[in-house]
DNA sequence: GCCAACGTTGGC
DNA sequence: GCCAACGTTGGC
């Protein structure tokens, strides 16, 4: 079982709204490297954590479960869809998404200076500079140490 | 295959 | 709203 952290901008979906769908097609990944990891490395069963970004205290904010194997993007072949994409062919897919499941809120946001500042957490991909996935694995001591930040006493 | 122009991400 | 970083596009 592996682990990630996933991006949403709450403005598009966030958190609520998953906990309020329950299961929701994780859709609008047009990004090579992130395709590749969710169609390779990605599996049902693993975990996530859910991230607000590009809002006014960016942070974790939840957890979900992969729910399904990644499989084609419809809202590439949308022409109506924000992410629509002329060259994805249904024949052939380019693009693809996964199925997530809402398991719970974190007890706080964990916003992203704090995850910043922890000397155990700056591997990460969302604390290095200049990165731009809006997908990324998160190892096993990663995972317990940011959930080990929920409670803040 | 190079690389300038352009578009997007996302923190601040 | 600004802009740094970086991916993509397309002319050559």
């Amino acid at each position: 079982m592996a682990y990630w952290l996933m991006k949403s901008e709450p403005d598009a979906f966030s958190i609520d709204d998953l906990e309020r769908v329950g299961i929701e097609p994780w859709d609008g990944i047009r990004n090579y490297q992130v395709r590749n990891m969710i169609r390779d490395e990605m599996k049902p069963g693993d975990r996530a954590f859910f991230y607000h970004s590009n809002t006014k205290v960016p942070g974790i904010v939840g957890i979900m479960d992969i729910v399904s194997e990644a499989r084609p993007d419809p809202t590439a072949f949308d022409p109506d869809a924000k992410y629509y994409d002329p060259k994805s062919d249904p024949d052939k897919p380019r693009w693809l998404l996964v199925d997530v499941k809402y398991v719970r809120h974190t007890q706080r946001v964990i916003p992203l200076p704090e995850l910043k500042a922890d000397p155990a957490l700056e591997e990460m991909p969302l604390v290095r500079r200049g990165n731009r996935l809006s997908i990324m694995p998160v190892t096993e001591d990663q995972w317990e140490h940011i959930l080990s930040l929920e409670d803040p006493d």
